[in-house]
DNA sequence: GTTATAACTGAACAGGTATTCAATTATTTG
DNA sequence: CAAATAATTGAATACCTGTTCAGTTATAAC
């Protein structure tokens, strides 16, 4: 994996960008393996219905989530598997200890 | 995977948010096979030194990235296999087509 | 129709951050 | 020592973004 396309890094990092934000990565968390409502995830996470809204729109937009209307409720889920691989890899990282590396 | 631990969320985020810079990304990926010095890195992807040399503290310091001086260079590489699993699978999220999803 | 609930939207604001420029610190060479 | 190269650092700035608040739309029940 050599050089990377600068078009490429900009979509790439748009991506990581989003979940680079602490409520919206929780958010993805949260309906990672089921639909979710917004009212149900506001509570859930201790967030204003609004926020999450605003934040949930980033996230279909970039389609990292899915949508799906229910009578008065909209349930989000997350869209493929990428975005659980990603996310349980990066878990891992960071649960890790500091082996791999000779300078701080 | 349940609802994510609020410390683990910001720890995670950190890291994501630390890759969704285009430039930050591209760095990552200049380093993601062999080590390369700061002068190589600026030169190759058309950045400043200093520039660099800013957003390779705040890898480094995250611990994405390892550094080791050899004479007046300074050289950095990235710092484990988990790394590169993330970064493949998210390229692969990009890449792909719109399968999954059933509103927009 | 009205009322109630769920979700979305826009504006506004505070805090954060990517970038540049100038100056400074290493390290090597003459 | 001085000169040159490599890299780091700090300040300044222009831009971006997460959050809140108030208002609006959509759906369901009465």
């Amino acid at each position: 994996m050599p050089t990377l396309n600068e078009d490429t890094a900009v979509r790439l990092a748009e991506v990581f960008h989003l979940i680079g934000d602490p409520n919206r990565l929780r958010i993805v968390f949260a309906c990672l393996d089921e639909p979710v409502c917004v009212s149900d995830m506001a509570a859930r996470l201790g967030l204003s219905a609004s926020l999450v809204s605003h934040h949930l729109r980033l996230l279909r937009a970039a389609r990292l989530l899915g949508s799906e209307r229910r009578g008065k409720q909209v349930f989000y889920r997350a869209a493929d598997e990428h975005i659980r691989s990603v996310l349980k890899d990066m878990a891992e990282h960071v649960e890790e200890p500091d082996e791999h590396q000779e300078s701080g």
